[in-house]
DNA sequence: CGCTAGAATTGGTATAGACAACTACATAAC
DNA sequence: GTTATGTAGTTGTCTATACCAATTCTAGCG
């Protein structure tokens, strides 16, 4: 029986699922018990019992057919990858570790092209960071950031080769990062881009363009990232609209 | 006031709704009508316009904030882009004109690798076909797909440059696409590769691998696709857990 | 033994209502 | 003027129930 808790009882029903499936408790193909069964086994109603399903359906964890049940998908090259993560996260996700080198931390006045994707005024001071991304020591990534929220010169001050800037964003400045759209294209290495992610002048490249929007729906961040394509891949889940 | 149809009512009210914003009668930053008066406008109760507004809201549409209200959000560049399509419908929603020309069609035997993707059997004789596909007549991906289903060897008869894979699968054969997993990555072009897209050897290209499920999440397609990377760019949309 | 009709089970849709958490705004108190 | 406070309206969570649609199981019949 869930208590009532902070934490909703659909959320931690969830949780306990997701970690019988990734414990391996329930595996690949296994029917897991119908929604009235679950129900009465954790005191929880039927509809709550389906939006934990739901969720876990759209995370790839569980596939349904109706009349028959509910199932245990086939575990993923990589859970979750419609999740908007920063660096950081993105290489705990796949066990890396991940270092960072600042080469630019600075104010920067908006063009044209940036103030139109923040919506801001052309001119406008904003806060453009250029990190170096390392994984296992070696580098992975060139990524520059610029950012506009009042108050973001404050970033100025903050030790970004330590801390995790979408950590400092949500926790700190109370700008959570809640949804992005990125662009991806296949490139080739230029020649400063070969220098810092060691590879050869024309190496193949991904390019990475990502808008970054914080609560009301409101751009906060414009970056550019340039990943070693014979080190990184993009990884994403599609699923069609029945009916 | 919505009728019971063997078209949903939840389905029926998203479109309703979906079709406001596209059509610009609900536009950006508006505040749409809350769950209580539109269940009232429409006869539904509260948890069925619930349903509703959470599917438009994963698909980008709208995005809500709790006590104030659920909003129209920004067009997106690309709307629905973790929707599974063929290359044909693909190219429909860029309004680009497309055509194909086969180069291979014929059947294969599986090797180690494939047959464990599509959990099957090595040797077992798949169906594989080879595509150069055009947008506006110009080479734009290269594209492999090997296919295993009870009965595919049928699809040897089929004309694969005037009909999309996808819709004969869906409609022809009882295999519908309905998941995929994809990954992608930058390379450079091969040989054989820049002969038949017209690119330079060494040129940037997207390399695609994708395994499509069909129902009772069954493995039935890997594909392969090189795209032009200067003519070709991917979308999606990142959204952060909450809580 | 094989087949069929019906029962049981499962997920899909839909309703009505309750309380919690949060926001915005007006009003009262200081 | 500024700060609390209350109130109404919104989405978030949760319950209990009902019926529909698809599938599977089962008992009975031929």
């Amino acid at each position: 029986m869930l208590k009532a808790s902070p934490v909703p009882r659909y959320y931690q029903l969830r949780e306990i699922i997701r970690e019988k499936i990734i414990s391996g408790q329930w595996s690949e193909g296994d029917a897991i018990p119908s929604e009235r069964e679950l129900g009465e086994q954790y005191g929880l109603s039927r509809m709550t019992v389906r939006q934990s399903l739901m969720e876990l359906v759209k995370e790839g964890f569980l596939y349904r057919e109706q009349g028959r049940g509910t199932f245990v998908a086939r575990p993923k090259i990589t859970q979750q990858l419609s999740k908007l993560t920063g660096f950081t996260e993105d290489m705990q996700a796949r066990a890396q570790r991940s270092t960072t080198k600042v080469l630019k931390q600075e104010m920067w006045a908006a063009d044209e092209s940036i103030a139109e994707k923040l919506r801001i005024k052309p001119g406008q001071l904003l806060f453009k960071v250029q990190r170096l991304r390392l994984a296992n020591e070696e580098p992975l990534a060139l990524e520059t950031a610029l950012i506009f929220f009042i108050g973001c010169e404050r970033l100025l001050e903050e030790d970004l080769e330590r801390t995790s800037l979408y950590y400092l964003l949500e926790n700190k400045y109370g700008v959570p990062p809640l949804e992005a759209e990125q662009e991806l294209e296949a490139s080739l290495a230029r020649e400063d881009e070969a220098r810092l992610l060691q590879v050869k002048v024309g190496g193949p490249v991904l390019l990475i363009r990502r808008t970054t929007y914080t609560e009301r729906n409101q751009p906060f961040e414009y970056a550019t990232s340039v990943y070693r394509g014979d080190k990184y891949r993009f990884y994403s889940r599609l699923s069609r609209e029945r009916i």
